[in-house]
DNA sequence: ATGTAC
């Protein structure tokens, strides 16, 4: 993006001023050198973004932004239905509720050695994972009803995992407000068998080991010390969540013009808050958002049973669950005045400060962990978030690396086997169906995670917790 | 992201 057009705020934040149809500026959150190799369609994305109606203070995007489906991946807005406020299906994405998920284990790096091969083909038989994995799983209508509306809920319900997890998900594992019935039939039947699944793409299963501690007070509050080993897992609501997106982008390019709506990208396809299809995509969305909700909960389970197989110990405890996919009605102070604002992440983790009411109470006084996955093969963070991210992006911080390289860009740069030797002789363990996927997924295609967390850190988006290399990585 | 296109 050529940075001469853009008004420079301070050192970590750039302005697109307010132009043509645009309603609000847009905010860019990034480094000379992120925000410079940022393509130019992500001013215009965000553009068409600052025009829709009812979005309030600015349309942003956090320093790992690139273009995605209508709105940018890494961008946030706000929309306010007293002032004809907007939902979009492309301003939360296909993957509904993608996110991550990280878990605590009792291990340091020396223990897992000499059981490195057995976690990483436990792990890589006992969760499936690849295009179109299915699951022994099997719900039928009534289970998948139940699914849709208690998430991480109904999971621990159904035995997977303890309630104590519950705790330590965001919204307390089960989004409020989910309308199953707004979900149609051929969304619940992809999602029969794929339930625990891991999908493919850029989702994976990571044994983790805690390289970096920048807060030891808040590390050890999140129970993080050098060493350590974690596990994350970074997936979304599969087929089912995809299927919503699909059906609702088609209902909102077709419905949203009879609400006077005038889109620049039919990608936009936005419609009134308000409104019938508009209160039946919030509905599904946020059903299709327990269906992660559920899927992570379950393929923790399936973890801690490898875990419990390999090790003798299955106890691994939740550090946290968050989503970077997913639309939200929150409570925001704008211009001076509360108001209640849906707020779209897509490819950005909400970001609580302390004290903030959906914190986890025992984590009240340090504030939200927000978990920042890398790509294959190289770091990820765990964060905590400020009270200065409120005023700054609606409470919202970046949620990876961030593409930098299209799949076929990545596909013809990369041979899958060189990406698993590289990374071998680095010590990390890829397990794979598909070395096209990982030729797609090679750490070249994306951002240097490390500057795109130091940015958020210094813009006062989430402060650093503690930095993670990986161990074992199994990809779809 | 996705039974990897309508």
């Amino acid at each position: 993006m050529n940075t001469a057009t853009l008004n420079r705020l301070d050192d970590w934040a750039w302005e697109i001023p307010k132009s043509g149809t645009m309603r609000v500026p847009g905010i860019i959150f990034a480094s000379e050198e992120l925000v410079g190799g940022m393509d130019e369609k992500v001013r215009e994305q965000m553009s068409n973004v600052a025009s829709l109606p009812g979005i309030v203070q600015a349309a942003y995007a956090m320093p790992d932004a690139h273009w995605g489906y209508g709105f940018p991946i890494g961008g946030v807005a706000a929309f306010d239905p007293q002032e004809g406020g907007v939902v979009s299906a492309g301003g939360v994405g296909f993957d509904i509720s993608c996110g991550v998920r990280t878990l605590l284990t009792a291990l340091s790096v020396e223990d897992i050695e000499p059981l490195r091969a057995q976690l990483a083909d436990g792990l890589f038989q006992h969760v499936p994972a690849g295009v179109g994995s299915t699951s022994r799983l099997r719900l039928d209508e009534r289970e998948l009803t139940a699914m849709l509306n208690g998430g991480a809920r109904w999971a621990v319900g159904a035995g997977y995992g303890q309630p104590a997890d519950l705790g330590r998900i965001e919204q307390g594992g089960r989004y409020d407000g989910a309308d199953p019935a707004q979900v149609s039939g051929e969304a619940r039947h992809r999602q029969v068998d794929e339930m625990g699944t891991l999908g493919s793409g850029n989702h994976y299963l990571e044994l983790q080991a805690v390289t970096d501690v920048y807060d030891p007070a808040t590390a050890d509050a999140f129970g993080l010390a050098v060493g350590a080993v974690v596990v994350s897992i970074h997936c979304g609501s599969r087929g089912l969540g995809h299927q919503v997106a699909t059906e609702f982008a088609r209902r909102m390019v077709i419905e949203g013009p009879g609400y006077g709506i005038r889109l620049a990208d039919r990608e936009l396809a936005s419609v009134p808050i308000d409104s019938p299809v508009g209160r039946d995509y919030f509905g599904a969305m946020l059903a299709a958002a327990n269906c992660a909700l559920a899927n992570r909960q379950i393929l923790a389970h399936f973890v801690r049973e490898v875990f419990e197989r390999v090790t003798g110990d299955g106890n691994l405890s939740l550090l946290y669950d968050v989503s970077h996919n997913v639309c939200s009605l929150e409570t925001h102070e704008i211009a001076g005045r509360r108001r209640d604002v849906y707020v779209h992440r897509k490819g950005a983790t909400r970001s609580l400060g302390p004290g903030a009411a959906d914190v986890p109470a025992d984590l009240k006084a340090i504030g939200q962990p927000v978990l920042i996955g890398g790509s294959m093969g190289t770091c990820s963070y765990i964060l905590a978030g400020t009270a200065a991210s409120e005023t700054r992006a609606f409470s919202s911080a970046c949620h990876g690396a961030g593409r930098c390289q299209s799949r076929s860009q990545s596909m013809r740069q990369n041979r899958g086997e060189d990406v698993v030797e590289r990374l071998r002789r680095r010590h990390i363990t890829i397990k794979s169906r598909s070395l096209r996927g990982v030729a797609e997924e090679a750490p070249t295609a994306y951002k240097d995670v490390n500057a795109v967390v130091e940015v958020t850190h210094a813009a006062g988006l989430a402060r650093k917790v503690a930095r993670l290399a990986p161990l074992i990585c199994v990809k779809g």
